[in-house]
DNA sequence: GCAAAAGTGTTGCCCATACACCCATGC
DNA sequence: GCATGGGTGTATGGGCAACACTTTTGC
């Protein structure tokens, strides 16, 4: 936009911005086998990459900005209405040939799901279906990449806001929400500390007004996600290893007392 | 770029899509005032906002990826090369409007840049300076915007990772280390802990050969950058306000024992 | 000696972990 | 009763803030 390069169209050929969307979701909560990560897929109908899967997302129309073609997209694909699922802009993406048809630039923006939304309703992509994340099935065009960065985004915010809650229900029990982090996170979590951090973190949950649900063993809390938009403290993964903290070693070559 | 909507180039008018640079230092790090946060602007030279700051950026070449524009027009304005600097992508932003001319993306980049650099070596603007960060001039387009959100990248990411020495000559002391952090976050540090927690954390300096610098008092070790990309433990802001930790209150409704 | 800055030792608090233990339900 | 899952109490260890104290320089 800066103006000291004049905008020539023969040396800036014909580009084109889309929307891309990783959409998140967790799938199987409570079951052993299936249960994971899933990302919103579409078989491609046409060349290239026909019939190979790939993240939904379109062009960037005219009236609209970036944040509003990605609600539209959302909206088209899953149904889901802005306002019911987070999304937010992931990253961008522009190499040359990327799309082998044309220069395309995209835009990546990532929304996570609840775990009970049924895709079918109002979606205008029939084709359309959750994917295991991880699996060996490569994404057309760079939306493997796009797709971990996605992944990655989802993993590190998870430790510092609220956002478990988005995959969960309107009204979820506290080890539901454990359930997200051992998924997400790969990882097991002790019930009881993990309640007690939940709980004792401001913000993060409410208590719902209904004080069960049953299934098995004793019912459960019901909460609701709070109002806080960052953890604090947050919840760091266990998974990165901790290496010892270092004693501050005397400096080499300083005047040491021996 | 996905298919399920055909491009038709009579629904998008031409669009052009721009890097522009967050290239941020820190001034006068010892001194009182005019010390702080500063970013790399150019004055434009024709409308609109002719004579009006704003961030260096500029077109995308055909052959370029998103990284390599952000890296060419660094080196074209600073003289820096990547690999001297830290540049990372920031977002993008894509308003309709936000260019009066024509429909224009950007995608920003940030850059970090070592306190003591020169602009004049090797810039082809020779309009270029240095704006303190937070001052009364409103920059041009929605780039006021786009610095914020930069600013706020910096500050987040001297939490988690090594970044503060990207503000810093190869070589230097604790304090000035610390010196970025009381600047970027606008807090006073103890300088005692400080030190040993930027010591005893893993990977994050390395005590260099020469045993001190001497100006006043007792000279300082000096230290390079270390290896590790991410810091842990953290150094967290103290300038969030920490809450107190909730007591896990007793669910509402929940059979207490009174 | 005195001021100034670098760097160390020490203490107390808070938090995270680990795990023993109690509560409430279905069968 | 017994299994199952929800939730609390408590001991232990480690990081961090606070601050007294020592070291090394310029004046």
């Amino acid at each position: 936009m800066e103006d000291h390069e004049a905008y020539d169209p023969r040396d800036y050929p014909p580009a084109a911005v889309t929307v891309d969307l990783v959409v998140l979701t967790i799938r199987d909560p409570d079951e052993g086998p299936g249960r994971g990560l899933a990302a919103l897929t579409v078989t491609r109908g046409e060349e290239p990459y026909q019939g190979v899967r790939a993240l939904p997302g379109g062009f960037v129309r005219p009236d609209e900005d970036l944040a509003e073609a990605a609600a539209r997209e959302l909206h088209e694909e899953t149904g889901l209405r802005p306002g019911t699922v987070h999304l937010e802009q992931l990253a961008s993406y522009g190499a040359p040939g990327r799309d082998p048809r044309m220069r395309v630039f995209t835009v990546a923006y990532l929304a996570l799901a609840p775990v009970t939304e049924d895709l079918r309703a109002g979606t205008d992509a029939a084709d359309a279906g959750w994917l295991p994340v991880g699996g060996p099935e490569p994404l057309a065009f760079d939306h493997d990449r796009i797709l971990a960065d996605g992944v990655e985004r989802a993993r590190a915010k998870l430790e510092y806001t609220p956002l478990a809650a988005a995959f969960c229900p309107p009204e979820f029990t506290i080890a539901q929400l454990r359930r997200v982090y051992e998924i997400v996170w790969d990882v097991r979590l002790d019930p009881r500390n993990f309640h007690r951090k939940v709980t004792g973190t401001p913000g993060f949950v409410t208590a719902a007004g209904a004080p069960a649900v049953k299934e098995r063993g004793r019912p459960a809390q019901l909460y609701r996600r709070g109002a806080a938009s960052t953890l604090y403290p947050p919840l760091l993964r266990p998974s990165v290893p901790r290496p010892p903290r270092l004693r501050p070693a005397p400096a080499p070559g300083g005047s040491g007392n021996p």
